[in-house]
RNA sequence: GCCCGGGUGGUGGAAUCGGUAGACACGCAGGACUUAAAAUCCUGUGGGCAGUGAUGUCCGUGCGGGUUCAAGUCCCGCCCCGGGUACCA
């Protein structure tokens, strides 16, 4: 009885056995190896490569993977040849902490965790041709990575041509013209005739050129994390904490690399224009980058030679100036503090000595220090005394500010707490109050401006300033450049040696320059590279190696380029790759990547446009956000004052005097806990603290995200277990559209896993035999399919494989209502499922005798002759209201459909009694009539 | 605070250009098969009211207004949820 239950079962739908059949005749026919065929349209599917935690991946990772698999299949059965790879972003600080914390390397952490992340992808049937795989801390992958920093460092970007150029055209302007003019991007901090240039010593001149570099060198404030041993990225900081570990981060000055990724902000702002991306992701890039446009004036310092050079956005306010305001951070301080205000210096090292931390929780309060000075207002020659306060940010615009406190809202708060004067200049309409900010309304108090609109005023003022020359018109961007120095262990090293001081790139033929092994790779304590302790590889006999390492964002700038030719020994990819290939025509991602990597992927692509490496200037033309799976965490509550475990249904909503704890949600069965379950989870609960409802102990529900530390991740190998590949897969995309955030829920799984079922049931006898017929197919299963197909065509394209889902299931349940049985129907039915449910369309095809690959297939086209209606049914409605149906054809034209449709008794009873006001007939949709 | 998204049955969601709201699926209820269970199949399923019943009827896409023959969809005001961002002059 028992063996001839699991025999019966054996022929049903049986995915593990269909599964590895399916396996073994992809790897034997090499059917995902990705070639440059000439023949054929390329086309480039790219996911965003994780992060291999030591998690594992969890139910939410696939979602895009599996929705790229699904449009790179369809792709490759509509005759493209197409790049859909998988790597892994394997350098960063979370694998440096996790190895620290387990006490193991992370080379060997990472490895471990790519492979089971390997093997949890190929269980979901993902379509990668491996051999193109890449790992970012490969040396043969990293090599190139510090082959594009050379090109950086080695080039300066050139303001006329906008184009970056090498940096010896920089040294070769000085020597003719010196700084005068000079048109380049940098950060100089003298000026100098060419004489004074030939003067300089080796090293001067290599200091001056640093500021010049494209990865230039320089003194910053950083993020310095005591508990971690390292620098942090701003995004890796939180209100003053580091965001991993929650430790907490003070200002330190050190020496850093940076990438001069503002010399392309106005291009990075442009180029989104024509990029097929959601709205939301370029306004997010756009104000990231945060251009805007001003003017810059200076204002004399009273009884000096010194100016105050100022941005401002609102040069119409000009004559609303009561006070100049400067950055704690300024150079020229100690010259403006007169005798008598030197608390004013003190207040000035205490606040950028302060940290962000402090900076942060003392927002509320206004704190400042008059230094004693007085500027020269420009036009009316009036004195404004001139302030430092810690609201001015040094590094944007120039670090001072031109205080307007009528019309900005920190101004305002500014002048209020020191008691400065406040003049309106515009006019402030009803019912709004100082401070006003509104870009509406007329000028007063400003003399020549007074009766202007503010817009005219903008652009009276700036032509006033330009033609008297106390300002120009200018710009200004948000974005500032990137920090590319990481203090860490796990990341790539710089190829740079410094030889007497003297920062230089380590010759191309030497790369890679390789991470060294180190067993003791934890911080050293000071603000330093752990690389510091491995002496033997940083002396070298001609100087000494850079230690510190790049951040995580390097090594994903530019990995989509490499999957085009990973393994080349030469290049970063060949010409003839690149120019295959060009560009990703779909990307799939988070949107929490939105301002960090696609910015920096843009900006390193553009540069290596310009230097003609590669032949378009974006790298990802269509980019599609995937929202995120959040998980579906379960919690007990636990009573504080007396310890107890108390039932969902019994705990206050407030849930005050209770403290709630996550539990395993793979413990959890429908939201509740076996008392036995609760004793083992809790080693201090005991059998008298629980309180249970109906015997269990009911858990309440939290949707948050998915994590290990809130013991709600779900992993997708239990569920592939359960239901085989093809059911997560189909499952993950009915869950609803790709962009959407939802809760991972397997509640309805049974339905995606019913109709594969039912489709393998319908074709396939017990015995294992195809029971389909080769006689003609009636038009109404035709109709039925290409319904489906249509619907497939279109919605595949736009990603909205929800509906697809959804489309299948309506036309199997026609199809099966029809008890059809034409093999001539589900032949291109199974090679449409094919992208979707790749291992049960190819267990089909083979039964029904197809020959070679299901997945090599040509998709089947749409025949618009099956999906021709002769009828319509004309919903009929009464002043909006439908009332009843009737089928009439096609043909008919409108006022055919008004006389067919009045003439008939069912019209008639609900006219009864009142007018015909007007009909209104939308052939093929509609019929309405109005009456009153 | 500002800038984006989004609010549709018990649940996930569908609805092309303003044209039959709730497709498809889950869940639930009832039934068939079975000694029983599982699996499978069939029927019903937005809510209220009336009727034994077929059916009829009113209400219904976060709330309040508006435009229109017709509004989930367009316009105005508000509420709630999610994401981004925050001294950027």
């Amino acid at each position: 009885m028992h063996i001839l239950a699991l025999y019966i079962c054996a022929m049903k739908y049986d995915f593990r056995e269909i599964e590895l059949n399916a396996k073994v005749k992809w790897q034997e026919q090499e059917a995902y190896a990705v070639k440059e065929d000439p023949t054929k349209p390329p086309f480039y599917v790219l996911d965003m490569f994780p992060y291999p935690s030591g998690a594992g991946l969890h139910v939410g990772h696939p979602l895009g993977y599996i929705a790229s698999d699904i449009l790179a299949r369809y792709k490759v059965m509509m005759g493209y040849s197409v790049l859909h790879p998988m790597g892994f972003d394997a350098f960063g600080l979370p694998a440096e902490q996790y190895a620290i914390q387990t006490n193991r390397h992370p080379e060997e952490t990472t490895r471990e965790n790519i492979e089971r992340y390997r093997q949890q992808l190929e269980l979901l049937g993902l379509g990668y041709d491996w051999n193109r795989s890449v790992t970012t801390s490969d040396s043969d992958y990293y090599k190139w990575t510090q082959w594009i920093f050379l090109q950086l460092f080695n080039h300066c970007y050139h303001s006329k041509i906008q184009k970056p150029v090498p940096i010896e055209k920089v040294s070769e302007y000085f020597e003719q013209c010196g700084t005068k003019d000079a048109p380049f991007f940098g950060n100089p901090h003298e000026e100098f005739t060419p004489k004074e240039w030939l003067a300089f010593s080796k090293e001067k001149q290599s200091d001056v050129l640093m500021h010049y570099r494209m990865a230039y060198q320089a003194d910053a404030w950083v993020n310095w994390c005591e508990a971690l041993g390292t620098v942090l990225a701003n995004d890796e900081v939180k209100d003053g904490f580091s965001e991993r570990g929650g430790h907490p981060v003070e200002r330190k000055r050190l020496k850093q690399w940076f990438l001069r990724i503002s010399a392309y902000a106005d291009r990075l702002l442009l180029d989104l224009e024509e990029l097929n991306w959601s709205a939301a992701m370029k306004e997010m890039q756009s104000n990231w980058i945060g251009k805007s446009e001003g003017a810059s004036l200076a204002f004399k310092v009273a009884n000096s030679d010194l100016m105050l050079e100022v941005f401002t956005t609102r040069p119409d306010t000009l004559f609303g100036v009561s006070f100049m305001v400067l950055a704690p951070e300024i150079a020229m301080l100690p010259e403006l503090v007169k005798p008598g205000f030197e608390q004013a210096l003190d207040y000035a090292k205490q606040a950028s000595n302060r940290s962000e931390r402090e900076r942060q929780a003392g927002s509320e309060q206004v704190t400042g220090a008059f230094t004693g000075s007085y500027a020269v207002h420009p036009i009316s020659g009036k004195e404004l005394p001139i302030w430092v306060g810690d609201y001015v940010l040094a590094g944007y615009g120039t670090g001072a500010v031109m205080a307007v406190p009528a019309h900005d809202a920190r101004d305002f708060k500014f002048a209020k707490a020191f008691d400065l004067p406040i003049v309106p200049v515009v006019e402030i309409p009803e019912g709004e109050s100082l401070p006003y900010e509104s870009k509406d309304g007329e000028i007063m108090n400003s003399e020549f401006l007074n009766g202007f609109q503010v817009k005219e005023a903008i652009s009276a003022m700036l032509a006033h300033l330009e033609e008297k020359k106390l300002g120009y018109r200018t710009v200004n961007y948000r974005l500032r450049d990137a920090n590319f120095s990481r203090q860490r262990y796990w990341g790539e090293p710089f190829p740079i040696v410094y030889t007497k001081g003297i920062a230089t790139g380590v010759p191309e033929q030497c790369l890679p320059v390789e991470l060294p092994h180190m067993d003791d790779f934890k911080p050293t304590g000071r603000p330093e590279s752990p690389l510091n302790k491995a002496k033997e590889w940083t002396n070298l006999p001609h100087g000494i190696r850079e230690t510190d390492t790049m951040p995580g964002f390097a090594g994903s700038s530019w990995y989509f380029l490499r999957y085009m030719d990973p393994k080349n020994q030469n290049q970063f990819a060949s010409g003839s790759a690149l120019s295959y290939w060009k560009q990703v025509d779909v990307y799939i991602g988070g949107t929490e990547h939105a301002v960090g990597h696609l910015l920096y992927a843009r900006f390193w692509h553009k540069f290596l446009y310009d230097l003609g490496y590669l032949p378009v200037n974006e790298p990802f033309k269509r980019l599609v956000n995937q929202g995120m799976i959040l998980g579906r965490s379960n919690l007990v509550y636990r009573e504080t004052a007396t310890g107890r475990f108390v039932s969902a249904g019994l705990v206050p909503s407030s849930k005050k005097g209770f403290q709630s704890l996550h539990v395993d949600v793979n413990a959890v069965q429908d939201d509740a806990l076996l008392p036995e379950q609760v004793l083992a989870i809790f080693p201090d609960a005991r059998p008298h603290l629980l309180v249970l409802e109906d015997g269990v102990l009911k858990c309440g529900v939290e949707i948050e995200k998915m994590s290990k530390s809130k013991f709600n991740v779900v992993n997708p190998d239990a569920i592939v277990e359960d239901y085989g590949a093809d059911t997560l897969r189909m499952y993950e995309m009915f869950l609803g559209p790709i962009e959407q955030s939802k809760p991972w829920n397997t509640q309805g799984i049974e339905g995606v896993n019913k109709f594969l079922r039912r489709v393998w049931r319908h074709c396939i006898s017990e015995e294992g035999h195809c029971i389909l017929d080769s006689g003609h197919a009636e038009p109404a299963a035709l109709k039925s399919l290409h319904t489906l197909l249509k619907r497939l065509h279109q919605d595949i394209e736009s990603m909205s494989m929800n509906t697809c889902i959804s489309a299948f299931m309506i036309c199997l349940n026609e199809l099966l209502d029809q008890n059809c049985k034409s093999i001539d129907v589900f032949r291109p039915f199974s090679l449409a499922l094919s992208p979707f449910a790749p291992f049960i369309a190819e267990s089909l095809w083979e039964k029904m005798g197809g020959v070679g690959l299901a997945c090599k297939q040509e998709f089947p086209k749409v025949e618009e002759k099956y999906l021709i209606e002769e009828n319509f049914i004309y919903p009929v409605s009464f002043n909006g209201k439908k009332r009843f149906e009737i089928s009439l054809p096609l043909s008919l034209g409108v006022s055919e459909i008004e006389q067919e449709v009045l003439s008939i008794a069912e019209t008639k009873k609900w006219m009864e009694g009142q007018t015909l006001r007007k009909v209104i007939v939308v052939p093929g949709r509609i019929v309405n009539i109005v009456l009153g």
